[in-house]
Formats: structure tokens, C-alpha cells, sequence
DNA sequence: TAAGCAAAGATTGTATACGATTTGAAATTG
DNA sequence: CAATTTCAAATCGTATACAATCTTTGCTTA
């Protein structure tokens, strides 16, 4: 649970990881401002991986760089924000389908897995883990299908879902998918395709229809609350 | 027409677009070494920028970079080649579809300028350049449905099907697609949705089904001869 | 007092320097 | 003579230094 950061980190993924990850769990709020030098200090690097870094996020849609201004968290527009769910849905059932076709046993077992870290995450308390444990077990599900580059695509899309639903998200209290998850596990385990298919479908769908739709500014965070050294 | 670097460029943009305009035009194969130092001084930067190039390229799928080896165009396996073409399926009719809808005149000369350019340089033989058109087509009609983030990744797609292409490709002759493309546009000046999107995945599928299985490794080319300083 | 302006400070953009790793060829050895 | 080792050259990885740009603050002026 990398919350501090104990080791210096070396490479640069590692710094995109956990930067992601601590977008993904709400650790960092959507127009958070990134500078160079803070990210370095706080990770123990120069500038010159953290601009590296820093690039590589915004390719996935998770910072936006402004010339001379730096880089920030991305704030998604209402309408990209559809589009993310409406790429989603282009993908994803497919996917499901494809990895009900192909998946095995050991594979059903990683996502039983990753649906009782989700519930664990719940009872805790800790919305944004959960949140992160739910994107991923989406991104498992592509990774059982064994389609590369749509599991790429899949990454950059559930990354700015988070910030959709960091920004557009109707009831914070509830996020009671998990009953769609535990749906979509049984449909693979019996190697349903083409009710994988509608499932998955079907759960996007009804994410997308508890989007927010006024805009509702949030404060960035500092940085050095969600890292602190 | 930019083949040689007259003007030295200025930012990483300049750099990508260049190196991938190459690449489209199958003026660089797939395989071919990228060394700093030599980019670096075909475009007269330093080897900052073309790092930040070279990474930008390579997650869009057009370069592979190697710890401490460097970075090479990237060499599709056959397995990638038809997952490119798979998700551009699965994206592409329904662009034609919600482009069909929204498709202005002024939308529709673009398109035909293209394929004017695409007779012209087929027409002078310059295999390459039609070929990019061709790509440029369908990344323009993503343009016209103005989805965004699909757009983008078409244009990924797309970088890795001028891979395919150069790899796997089967009549190097006659890629007399044109065809397909002008059904195409006349789909979309009657704002025909239906036919516009099966047209699409009809074209999709008949580049598909000509595709070579059989590997064939290509012999990479030097960069200046490319670039001639 | 408010608006405009100027200079200092903060931050990003790019080049260069130096260390680490790989590569390839010459030298050595069995 | 083939295989191996060693060493130098080439190349990449990272940090640092300096330049360009933006931002903020404090001063001036109407």
C-alpha cells in the first residue's frame, strides 16, 4: 500500500504508477497542478524522468501539459467524459465475450480475488481503493481475453474514468456495482458469451447514467498531503 | 513536402510528425535502428527532444525502445497485425455511422481532395505517399464525427496499420482501395448511416483478408538515406 | 484607490556533461 | 583454429546547468 513513498523510486514507470494509481484511488483531485520539482523531490529523482513521467501520463489523458505553464491533473469535459463511456462500450463487450470464450480457471480465481479486495476496500471505508480495484478487475477481464492492444486502449480509458468520476459522479456514497461484477464473474465461469456480452454492456450503460450532468468544480489538492515525505 | 529537413524543427511535434510521416510513407521500414545522435543531428536538436519523440512514438505503437539498446521501428507480429485490424472493427463503422449523420459539404470536399491526392500520387507511383493519404482518409471521417478520443486512437490504429502493411502486405502492386473510399463518400453525402457503416466494415474486412500470413523479414534502411543532410 | 507597469522570483524548455551499459573487435588461450 | 576473454568505442540513462517564459509583487501614476 505505497501511500509514502520508502524506497526512492529509479525508473519511470514507477513514478507513472504511482502517480496514477494515487489518481485512480481520488488520492489527487482532477487540476491538481504537478511541478517538476515537487514530483522529483517527492520521488527522489530529477527532472528529467519526472518530465518523462509526466509526458507518458498525459499520452493516457491523466495530465494535461500546457507549454511554459506545467502539467496538472486532467479536468474531462461533460463531453469527453460521455465519450469515455461511449469508447467503453464500443470495447468492452466484445471483450467480455471474448474473455468468456477464453478464460480458465486460474483466471476466474485473480477475479474472485479482485472482487474481495473491492469488498474488503468497501468495508473500510476506503471509496477511492475500491474505485481502483473496480478499473482493474475491467482491465482483467481484457487481459483474460488476451487482446493487447485493446487492453491498452482499455487502460487509457478506465485512467479517465477516474477523472469522470472524480468530477461527474451523482452519489459518493454508493458505489454498489459490485453486484454487476459478481453478475459478469458467473457468466464467464460458465462460459457464456454472449450473456458476458450484454452483462458487460449493460453495467456500462448503467455507469453512465449516474454521471452527474452540471459541472461541479472540485479543489486541487496539495501534493504534499497525498505524498507526504 | 518535407523530405528534406530544410528549416531545422523546433519542438518534439515537429520531430514525431516527421518520423511518422516517414514511417507512413514506408520511407523508413519496420526493424530500422533510431539513434539519438543521429536524429538528433538530422533535425539539428539535441538528444533531449528526440528521447521525448522517440517515447511519444513508441506509445502510439510505431517504436519499440529497449533499455540501454535504443529505439527501433516497431515490427508488428501477426498476432498484433490482426488485433489492429479487429479493433479498428470494432471502432470504425460506427465513426462512419455518427459521421454519416454529421457530415457538412464543406466536410465532403475535404474528403474528396483526398482521394483527388491519393489518384495523383498513385497515378505518379509514389506507393508511399498514397498510402498515408489512405490513412488520412479515415482518420478524417473520425474528425468529421468529432469523437475525440476515438479519433485518437485511430490514429494509433492507423500508425500501426502502415506497419501491417509494410510487413505483411500481399500485392504490393495494386492497393486500388480507392474504390472503397468513394463508395464511401457517397454514403456519407446521402447521410446514409447504415450503409456508411457497413460499407466501412466491408472495407476493413477486405484489407484484412489481404494480409499475408507468411513472415517475411524486411531489410531495415538508413536514416539518411532518408533524411539527406 | 485602482490601473498599469517593471523587476524579481519561480518554473518550465533545452542543451550539455558524465556515468552506466552494451557492443564489437582484437588478443589470448586451450 | 575455434572459443573465450578483455578492452575500447559507441550508445543510452540520468543529472545538472543555463536559457526562455511566465507569474507575482511592489511601485508608480493618473
Amino acid at each position: 500500500m505505497p501511500n509514502v513513498v520508502s524506497t526512492p523510486v529509479n525508473t519511470v514507470e514507477d513514478i507513472v504508477t504511482q502517480l496514477t494509481e494515487a489518481v485512480h484511488e481520488h488520492r489527487i483531485q482532477p487540476g491538481t497542478r504537478l511541478r517538476e520539482d515537487e514530483v522529483g523531490e517527492i520521488f527522489g529523482v530529477s527532472r528529467t524522468l519526472v518530465r518523462q513521467a509526466l509526458r507518458s501520463m498525459a499520452h493516457d489523458g491523466l495530465v494535461t501539459i500546457e507549454r511554459n505553464r506545467g502539467a496538472f491533473v486532467a479536468r474531462p469535459t461533460l463531453r469527453e467524459a460521455r465519450e469515455v463511456f461511449q469508447t467503453r462500450m464500443l470495447l468492452e463487450p466484445q471483450t467480455a465475450r471474448a474473455a468468456a470464450e477464453a478464460a480458465t480457471a486460474r483466471d476466474m480465481k485473480v477475479l474472485e480475488r479482485h472482487i474481495a479486495l473491492e469488498h474488503e476496500a468497501l468495508d473500510r471505508g476506503e471509496a477511492g481503493l475500491a474505485l481502483k480495484l473496480s478499473g482493474e478487475f475491467h482491465l482483467e477481464i481484457a487481459r483474460i481475453a488476451d487482446q493487447k492492444i485493446i487492453e491498452d486502449f482499455l487502460h487509457q480509458l478506465i485512467s479517465r474514468s477516474s477523472l469522470v468520476i472524480a468530477l461527474y459522479w451523482r452519489r459518493r456514497t454508493a458505489l454498489c456495482e459490485s453486484n454487476a461484477h459478481h453478475e459478469l464473474i458467473e457468466a464467464l465461469r460458465a462460459q457464456d458469451a454472449d450473456r458476458a456480452e450484454d452483462l458487460m454492456r449493460d453495467h456500462l450503460l448503467d455507469l453512465l447514467t449516474q454521471l452527474d450532468l452540471s459541472d461541479r468544480p472540485t479543489a486541487p489538492t496539495s501534493l504534499h498531503d497525498v505524498f507526504p515525505s
